[in-house]
DNA sequence: ATGTATTATCGTATATTTGCGATATAGGAT
DNA sequence: ATCCTATATCGCAAATATACGATAATACAT
């Protein structure tokens, strides 16, 4: 195919797709979750959380960042993660509102 | 590469995972709003209404159905889809519980 | 200056996704 | 039986995602 046709829809569509794009992935799922128990953590702990290498986890980390879910801090030579709590609660109302949308029940079985 | 790791982690992590990645193309959110909208349509109506071929517009159409998140009627030589409502309660209250976790303020500004 | 620890990035291989045209399939109408 | 309409599927090409090892970069300690 070659050209994606992402641009062709709303700005809004795009927004909650790549969001949505960025949970995509059970191991950003583990992360989020490790972030929201421990509050903050270095990506070292993370490594030793998933069953993936250090580089794979380092991608994943860049992912949510990039999604601006997360941020990372960096703290000598390590890099402090944490969620992004004002991202994150915005991220979740746009998604939330879409997801508890209701369509009047359809007039046949389907 | 190769030997996706996706077994490794846990079943609600994928489970949300693969929510969130039926969800993660603008054409899909448009779809579900659309069918919302026209609380139930043909896969013409869909074709119409996006920039996108019949073949393409199918293929995100098997992929929500496969999600679990529409359905679709067979009526004669046409499919009528709509959303599966109770499914998408479902999807929506465990993405919703994702979502709406809040992590501790962190210590530091990271 | 050298070494150590931590993380990011590069290069690479493979898998999956996106997209389209062409074709197959199924049901209804003539 | 034949045609028409609507949809799904196949085959293909290009883009993107996933994963790892190796290497680079950074900061701290000796």
């Amino acid at each position: 195919m070659a050209i994606t046709k992402v641009s062709e829809f709303s700005s809004k569509e795009r927004k909650i797709a790549t969001l949505c794009k960025a949970l995509a992935h059970p191991a950003r799922i583990a992360i989020i979750n490790f972030l929201i128990k421990k509050r903050e953590c270095i990506c070292g702990d993370v490594v030793n959380e998933l069953p993936l290498s250090q580089s794979t986890v380092s991608q994943h980390l860049k992912e949510l960042k990039n999604a601006g879910l997360i941020v990372g801090d960096i703290d000598g030579p390590r890099v402090c993660y944490c969620i992004d709590q004002q991202k994150w609660n915005e991220a979740g109302a746009l998604i939330n509102l879409f997801l508890s949308q209701k369509s009047k029940q359809a007039v046949k079985p389907c």
